[in-house]
DNA sequence: CTGAAAGCGCTAACAG
DNA sequence: CTGTTAGCGCTTTCAG
């Protein structure tokens, strides 16, 4: 592997002036540019990384903290993050913590400033005094605790009140939901967009009908949605707080021959790929998940020098996408 | 940030002392150790492992070359590598390539060995004078240019024959295709394996009945069906090159009223946690993906010193899951 | 067993 | 405009 030295040496000139045509800096004499191009040219120069952070105090990457990638929204984002991060000549290391405090708390110390530059996290369980990070972050989504760190995400109230809205205006009457958790900031403030959308159209809260979830994989919707299904008043609409939950709650429903919609009307979050193929489609609320990742990234690379301004709040839109589970063809 | 130079001051030794205990390495005077490891405790020193490789010349990380993180298969896939190469110190950088020729050709450019160990691949388009890499590589699935480099994946012709197999079993006599690719070596080999499973039941090949995807997303899984219902005499099986394509076949037959697996059987190919919620739930071959994801990093791991030893062709197991859109409940 | 010192490849003063 | 030089933080001979 070609040194700077080595095409120093080849270009008959110093390492400065190799390092200024390869930074793009200031001014080189004409016939020198042209002879360290060649030389670059010939040995194939590619710059260490390496040493070029170590000399300039950074390390080229962010660390992108979240609970596992087996997670279509993680794995979305996380796409959507290596894109945006690319931008900015940021590579991007994953860390998985599936949702356990211990596994978040794991990630968080391997995040020192050597590391990485930055970090994007996405926790569920951390508690405040977790977050003495050493490195620039963001919170991706809202969190229960409150830490002076700057998000990115949603309006999480209004959306949950646009997707029980849309079920209401469609005459269901026992709107279940499931989803809630009692660690969550998301679920809470979902479940507060559950309960506003409900009292606007005078329906009343039913706690009977709020099912928590202790994830939200498939499994969970569907263990939620049987014990829903239970009741001796089941419901005739679900909001379930992700669109995996959803899928799972569809899928029992199906297996007790449950009609969806006509019988019961499902309304998921997220809007995963996966649940516009699904047989019905699932109705979701769809986040901007590519303003998400872009906003995270342009937060910490607009903060990469200056230490701690006060903490960004970056609300992305959203929108709710109407398909068969609401909506009959 | 203590560096080793703070806490050999603080200790009141050499760096090479601290260094030592750092490492673990050789004997260190005990009464120095104690020392040394109250000031490693009190400065909170962590290694800057920049520094470090940069001395050691290696890196720390290793690449995971892939089309897209979106595609359930590889998100799973790349979890699982994160989590096999944490056990080597490794951590994974991810590289998106879309499956373009030009995606795969920018990320293997970026792949210096300044910046990683190693890399694991899985090329849909490259060709055969594209595979000049400069760091160790493992290829992952099989591929249709045959090149000196180790791979890591299930038998793919024993794994279609199996999967057809079973349709075959099932009684079904019109059995299609979906995925077929003119450049994608794993379509190759599952074709094989779809005509040799045919041949043994003393079916006949119909071309008609083989339908190529440019990709293998959901919408060509449902372009292909669509294309399959408006023959003639359509298919009463179909035999899908990846789950996300069956999954896009089975709405497709839905929309058209066909009812599965009674009028059309389906078979998918790597297991999707999805392809267990769908309704129907979907038969599928399951590859064992940890032990692809831990296979391709032991191999990486061992070879990292020696250079280039005989390329190693490691087969893992796969089974075939049966379930609902071939066997009705 | 441990200290001094060199140097991984690069950038950034600082002189010229 | 360009060469010299001093480190970034670490590991590693090489002497003691």
């Amino acid at each position: 592997m070609a040194t700077l030295k080595d095409v120093a040496r080849l270009a008959g000139v110093s390492v400065k002036t190799v390092s200024n045509v390869v930074n793009g800096y200031s001014f080189v004499k004409p016939d020198n540019r042209a002879r360290v191009e060649a030389a670059l040219e010939a040995t194939g120069y590619r710059p260490n990384l390496g040493a070029r952070n170590l000399r300039r105090g950074r390390t080229g990457f962010i660390a992108l903290v979240l609970p596992e990638l087996s997670i279509p929204y993680f794995a979305e984002l996380a796409g959507l993050v290596i894109a945006a991060a690319q931008e900015h000549e940021w590579n991007v290391l994953i860390e998985q913590t599936f949702g356990t405090l211990s596994g978040e708390r794991l990630a968080l110390a391997s995040l020192g400033p050597h590391l990485v530059d930055a970090a994007i996290l996405s926790p569920e369980a951390l508690q405040v005094d977790d977050f003495q990070l050493s490195v620039p972050a963001v919170l991706l989504g809202e969190h229960a605790v409150d830490v002076p760190i700057s998000r990115v995400g949603i309006d999480n109230v209004a959306a949950a009140k646009t997707a029980v809205g849309h079920l209401v205006s469609l005459g269901r009457k026992r709107i279940a939901a499931i989803g809630a958790h009692p660690q969550r900031g998301t679920a809470a403030l979902r479940l507060e967009g559950y309960r506003a959308a409900l009292a606007e159209a005078d329906l009343e809260f039913a706690p009977s009908l709020v099912v928590p979830a202790l994830n939200y994989h498939r499994a969970d919707g569907a263990a939620a949605m049987k014990s829903l299904l239970d009741l001796r008043n089941p419901p005739d609409a679900v909001f379930c707080f992700n669109d995996l939950l959803a899928i799972g709650a569809m899928r029992a429903a199906a297996e007790r021959l449950v009609r969806v919609p006509h019988d019961l009307a499902v309304v998921g979050f997220d809007n995963n790929e996966e649940s516009l193929y699904s047989s019905p489609s699932l109705t979701s609320i769809a986040p901007d998940k590519a303003a998400i990742a872009s906003a995270a990234v342009d937060l910490l690379h607009s903060r990469a020098g200056s230490p701690d301004l006060v903490p960004a709040d970056v609300q992305t839109p959203f929108s709710l996408l109407v398909r068969e589970s609401t909506v009959a063809r």
